[in-house]
DNA sequence: CGTATTTGACCAGCGC
DNA sequence: GCGCTGGTCAAATACG
């Protein structure tokens, strides 16, 4: 990817708005680039440090997304946006499959919110039509390997002055960037850069030939790329259920998503030599499964790929959740660098080195590391990452709450029984980006809501509406 | 003893 | 057909 150096956000922007584009033309007649650089200069203020750019995956990251014929889209969430906002603000998430008949996102603005707020407005209205849009140019690009996949990037950064916590009431979107990157695999990413360099007009894409497949065709030059994508469900060809992507920055190899786990294998796959573990839910019936890996080049980022949706109701009980498993991979123990269980949102670990010797390279890739990803009392792989071990994702959620004037509200609600953290909840925006009135009666969703609505939302913005009501059915 | 994890083996898909 | 790879199975093992 193109180095946004300083990690100017504006960088960034004019790296994603310089070409003239659909996309890139919307945003400058809505004048929002215009309003978030003066946000950016005031969240920058407020945090005290530059917003980070976005970043793009790195091919070379995920051994997981290198089959370039199963690149759907990929969405990344910039540092102060995790998954908690995205269930606040699910209009926020892009799918290139939600595009207004001229394939155009609609940008609005939040009402209520003085503050530059910009979401996307999507009609999905549209079905099983082309749609063109321009993505801004990727460099590095990756492929994600099932179509109808979404990939959020989640930086989670609750060092110092977490970003959440910085901000004041009303700005729950003045970092809330979302960027859609076009993926592909690495070496074919290369090929295209190498082809753009000569003739746009000699590139080829293999896919092209699938009429099933999801293409993402460029057909433009590198710096504005064009790109064809064909209607998501009937790009769903090799995955039976969707598949959403997960990505966060954090240590805990599993963190608690409210469902129970059971794992049933672990592998180390090409190009990563941090092993995956391969979940099935242990709910009765329910086929839903997960895979969860750290990132071969960034063990601080967990990628955690859920297939299906849940037909059923996450367990009552949350503290089993993670992995299911007694003890193995709970945090009320020292974990592997023999640091205190965790309680709370601690300070910022030292990063340390990622001791995998450099020779090492198993003749069988397959189960090289006498460990467990997913059983952090066993795994004693030291990461460098500066986040507390105990993050899971209603951690996360409250984080992301807790970004506007937080509010005491019923400690029962949601306990992970992790933390005694007073929980927090968003006093003036509601689920969908409304006003809501001060109430104190909040239920905090738990891991299941949060992991649940992340995924309905996900979908929903791909086009695919899913019922995660006890009927175990799904509708596609 | 029940439950969950570990891990070697196996299978299927894909490319050559 | 062969080899590679990802995914899964299931017996052995670990743990409370």
């Amino acid at each position: 990817m193109s180095d946004y150096g300083d990690g100017n956000f504006m960088d960034m922007v004019s790296h994603w708005a310089a070409p003239p584009s659909p996309i890139s033309d919307v945003f400058l007649q809505t004048n929002q680039s215009e309003k978030r650089s003066g946000l950016v200069d005031r969240v920058a203020a407020r945090v005290g440090r530059k917003i980070p750019p976005l970043r793009i995956g790195n091919p070379s990251q995920f051994n997981l997304f290198r089959k370039p014929k199963t690149v759907p889209f990929s969405i990344e969430i910039s540092p102060g946006l995790n998954q908690s906002v995205l269930l606040q603000s699910p209009s926020q998430l892009i799918s290139p499959f939600s595009f207004s008949d001229d394939g155009l996102p609609e940008m609005v603005e939040n009402p209520g919110d003085n503050h530059a707020n910009t979401t996307m407005i999507f009609n999905n209205n549209v079905p099983h039509q082309p749609m063109h849009f321009d993505l801004p140019p990727q460099e590095d690009s990756f492929a994600i390997p099932i179509h109808n996949s979404a990939y959020i990037q989640c930086h989670v950064d609750l060092v110092g002055s977490p970003l959440v916590d910085s901000f004041e009431s009303g700005v729950a979107d003045e970092t809330d960037i979302i960027k859609l990157v076009s993926l592909d695999d690495e070496s074919k990413s290369e090929e295209e850069d190498d082809e753009y360099s000569q003739d746009e007009d000699t590139y080829t894409d293999e896919d092209d030939d699938n009429a099933d497949e999801l293409v993402v065709k460029p057909s433009s030059p590198k710096r504005s790329r064009k790109y064809e994508v064909s209607n998501m469900m009937t790009a769903r060809k090799t995955s039976k259920d969707p598949r959403v992507i997960l990505r966060m920055e954090t240590e805990e190899d599993h963190p608690d998503d409210g469902y129970r786990w059971r794992k049933y294998g672990q592998k180390i796959v090409h190009g990563n030599p941090n092993p995956r573990s391969y979940y099935k839910c242990s709910h009765k019936g329910c086929n839903v499964k997960k895979q969860v890996e750290r990132g071969a080049d960034d063990v601080k980022i967990l990628v955690t790929t859920y297939d299906g949706i849940h037909g059923h109701t996450a367990p009552a009980t949350r503290s089993s959740s993670s992995s299911g498993s007694k003890k193995r991979s709970g945090s009320s123990v020292p974990d592997r660098l023999g640091r205190p269980p965790f309680s709370s949102f601690s300070a910022a670990q030292d990063v340390r080195p990622f001791p995998y010797p450099s020779t090492w390279a198993p003749q069988d890739m397959r189960r090289p590391f006498p460990y467990s990803s997913a059983s952090a009392t066993q795994d004693m792989r030291p990461l460098p990452s500066s986040l507390n071990p105990g993050v899971d994702m209603t951690h996360l959620y409250m984080k992301g709450l807790s970004k506007l004037p937080t509010l005491r509200v019923n400690q029962n609600h949601g306990c992970t029984g992790q933390n005694d953290e007073p929980r927090v909840i968003n006093q003036n925006q509601g689920l969908m980006g409304q006003n809501y009135e001060l109430k104190t009666d909040h239920v905090i969703p738990e891991g299941p809501e949060v992991y649940k609505g992340i995924i309905e939302r996900l979908l929903a913005n791909c086009g695919v509406k899913v019922d995660c009501k006890n009927t175990g059915e799904k509708k596609l």
